[in-house]
DNA sequence: GTTTTTTGCTATCAAAACAGTAGCGCACGG
DNA sequence: CCGTGCGCTACTGTTTTGATAGCAAAAAAC
């Protein structure tokens, strides 16, 4: 399971969810959206850049083919966290 | 987006995944399972019961309703993992 | 053609999280 | 009592993360 040694990282999900829906965001539009330290940024990205799920191109980074297909999986869970978050408030 | 800073915390998504199809595993057994030190998986226990993912019964530790539908999400994510694998050798 | 701005990224250092090992307190069976 | 198995804590050292400042290179503006 390499797949939870990766994502079980802070921020990855979060990046990854960021450029969701092909967006492409610079180095400083990923800091801002994500409201986390540069440094952390950069080792994140360069272990997604490894790990081929997200690649940097003329217009910012990007999820590769592959990083959107994991993204893809990613969503229904999107929609379980909100039912999940209503459960909590009870 | 609450979920990502759960899910991104070392041994979450792990812990998780070793209480798949309802197993149920007691403190000792899940220490072994995840080979983690004992502080960590206590801290992640707790997490993951504050959040009414995991709960501890007679027979040990085990996914709540909740837990259990978070991970079948989960479960095409592991298939994806495999191939995924796969294509980082070429 | 030299300032100015933008961009990806690094340096530095403090705080938090994690890892590894030992062992405690409690319940239960004998 | 005494051992066993249980959930869990203490302690110490390492790694990761967080926060801020700033650099080098390329593009833009003047």
């Amino acid at each position: 399971m390499a797949l939870f040694e990766l994502l079980g990282r802070r921020w990855a999900l979060r990046v990854i969810w960021e450029l969701r829906e092909n967006r492409h965001l610079n180095f400083r539009e990923l800091l801002a959206a994500c409201v986390i330290a540069p440094s952390v940024l950069n080792t994140r990205l360069a272990e997604l850049r490894e790990m081929k799920l997200v690649q940097l191109s003329d217009d910012g980074y990007a999820l590769t083919k592959q990083g959107a297909a994991l993204l893809h999986l990613l969503m229904p869970l999107h929609d379980w966290a909100d039912d999940w978050a209503k459960s909590l408030k009870d």
